[in-house]
DNA sequence: AAACCGGGGGC
DNA sequence: GCCCCAGGTTT
C-alpha cells in the first residue's frame, strides 16, 4: 500500500523485519541509557513513567519520577491517596488528566486485581488513561510479553526505513505500522524490542539532526536510501490555536490572597488560579479589560465599585482604577492565553459578596503552596509574590 | 476524524 | 516563531 515498490529496496521486507530486530536489540544492549525507569520491571513502575512520558520528554519527568515514587511506593498508597496529593505531585508536568486517571487505575487494581497489575493485555488495556501504546508498553517491558508498543518515535523510525510517505497521523498507516511492529516484536524479546525502537527514535532516528552514520538498522532503511530523513515522517497539517485574553484580579489583604478554583471539567480542572475573566483576544482591548475588572470586582464584593475606588489620586490626576501588575503568555496544544493581572487601587476591607463564595476563598500568603496551581500562575506568583507554589 | 488536554526544549 | 515530544479521551 505504500509507494515503496519501485526502490527494489524492501523487497525482502518480510523476512528482513527479524533482521531488524535482532540488529536493534543488540545495538539496544550495547548503547541504551540508563534511565530510572529501566533499573525494574515493576509493572506498577512502568506504568507510572509510561504515564509521565506521555507527550512528555524523558528529561522533565525524572525529576517527577523520583519524587512521586518516593510518596507513592506502590499501587496501594496511590489508591489510598487524596487526589489533590497526586495533583500537586503532578504540578508543572500538564496533561493533568494522566494523573487522575492514574489513580483511578491504582484504585480498580486494587478493587479488580487484588492489588496486582493483572499479567493481561485486555485487562491493562481497560484500565483509565491507558491505550494502545501503554498497553504495549507495560505488557512488553514489565511482563516480556510481545504487545507491540507504538508511541512517536518508532512511527517515525518505522515512516523512515519502510519509506511511507503517508502521513503517520493518519489512522490507517498507524494501524499498518502496528501490524508490522506487532510481527516483529513476536520474533524478538520483547522487553528489549520495545525499549530499543524506542531508544533508536529518540537518540539516533531523531526528529531533527539523525545519526544514521550510527544506526544499526541503516542497512535497509529506505529513507537513508532515498535521502528523504529531513523529509520523513510527514503529518497532516495542524489548525491554528485560538487566541484568548485573561483579565486577572489580584486583590491582596491582611496577608491574604484572593483565589479561585476552576471548574472540575475541561481545561486545567480542579486547579486553582486569580479570579478572573476569559474572553476572545479580538475583543481584548484596554478598556474591554479594565471593563471586565470593574464588573468582576462588582460581582464579586457585591458593591459599586464606583463606591470602593479611588476615581482620583491625591495630588488631582485622573486616576487609575486599576494598576497592571504582571502579564504573563501561556500557550497550550490548542489555545493561547495573554494573562493580565489587574489590581484595584484603594480598595480597603474587602468583604466576598455572598453569592460568590463558592470557588473563592481569601487564602494566606504561606499556604498558596499547598494549592495546586497551573504553571502560567505559577509563574505569575513568583513574580508578584517572589514566592515558589510548586511541588 | 477532529477536538480537547500542558508544558518545555531545540533550533 | 515552529516543531514535537515514550498519547488518551471525548465528541
Amino acid at each position: 500500500m505504500f509507494s515503496v515498490a519501485g526502490f527494489g529496496l524492501v523487497c525482502n521486507q518480510s523476512e528482513s523485519l527479524d533482521e531488524f530486530g535482532h540488529k536493534l536489540v543488540l545495538w539496544y544492549e550495547a548503547h541504551h541509557r540508563a534511565l530510572p525507569w529501566r533499573q525494574t520491571s515493576d509493572p506498577y513502575r512502568i506504568l507510572v513513567s509510561e504515564t509521565m512520558l506521555q507527550q512528555t520528554r524523558v528529561e522533565t519527568v525524572i525529576p517527577y519520577y523520583h519524587r512521586f515514587l518516593e510518596r507513592f511506593p506502590d499501587i496501594s498508597s496511590l489508591a489510598a491517596a487524596e487526589e489533590s496529593d497526586v495533583l500537586k505531585l503532578w504540578q508543572g508536568l500538564g496533561y493533568y488528566s494522566r494523573a487522575r486517571n492514574l489513580q483511578r487505575a491504582a484504585k480498580a487494581v486494587c478493587e479488580q486485581h487484588g492489588g496486582e497489575i493483572p499479567a493481561d493485555a485486555e485487562l491493562v488495556r481497560a484500565l483509565p488513561g491507558v491505550g494502545p501504546y501503554t498497553t504495549g508498553a507495560v505488557m512488553s517491558i514489565a511482563f516480556n510479553q510481545p504487545v507491540a508498543a507504538v508511541d512517536g518515535n518508532v512511527l517515525r523510525v518505522m515512516a523512515r526505513y519502510l519509506g511511507i510517505e503517508e502521513p503517520i497521523d493518519e489512522a490507517r498507516v498507524k494501524l499498518d505500522i502496528e501490524k508490522q511492529v506487532q510481527q516483529m516484536v513476536e520474533g524478538s524479546v520483547p522487553r528489549l524490542f520495545t525499549q530499543a525502537l524506542m531508544e533508536l527514535g529518540a537518540v539516533v532516528c531523531t526528529p531533527k539532526r539523525v545519526q544514521c552514520l550510527v544506526c544499526p538498522v541503516r542497512d535497509g532503511c529506505v529513507a537513508t536510501a532515498t535521502g528523504r530523513t529531513a523529509e520523513l515522517p510527514r503529518r497532516k497539517p495542524k489548525k491554528a490555536r485560538k487566541q484568548y485574553a485573561i483579565m486577572a484580579l489580584w486583590l491582596e489583604q491582611d496577608g491574604h490572597l484572593l483565589v479561585e478554583q476552576r471548574p472540575d471539567t475541561g481545561l486545567l480542572a480542579d486547579m486553582w488560579q486569580l479570579p478572573m475573566v476569559e474572553m476572545t483576544a479580538s475583543k481584548a482591548t484596554a478598556d474591554n479589560l479594565l471593563l471586565a475588572a470593574e464588573r468582576r470586582l462588582a460581582t464579586l464584593l457585591d458593591v459599586d465599585t464606583d463606591a470602593v475606588v479611588v476615581r482620583e489620586t491625591p495630588d488631582g490626576e485622573a486616576a487609575q482604577k486599576f494598576v497592571q501588575i504582571a502579564t504573563a503568555r501561556h500557550i497550550f496544544t490548542h489555545l493561547e492565553w495573554d494573562v493580565s493581572v489587574l489590581r484595584p487601587v484603594g480598595l480597603h476591607n474587602v468583604r466576598l459578596s455572598q453569592s460568590e463564595t463558592g470557588a473563592l476563598r481569601f487564602v494566606p500568603l504561606a499556604d498558596l503552596k499547598k494549592l495546586v496551581w497551573p504553571k502560567v500562575y505559577e509563574n505569575i506568583l513568583h513574580e508578584v509574590l517572589d514566592i515558589d507554589v510548586a511541588h
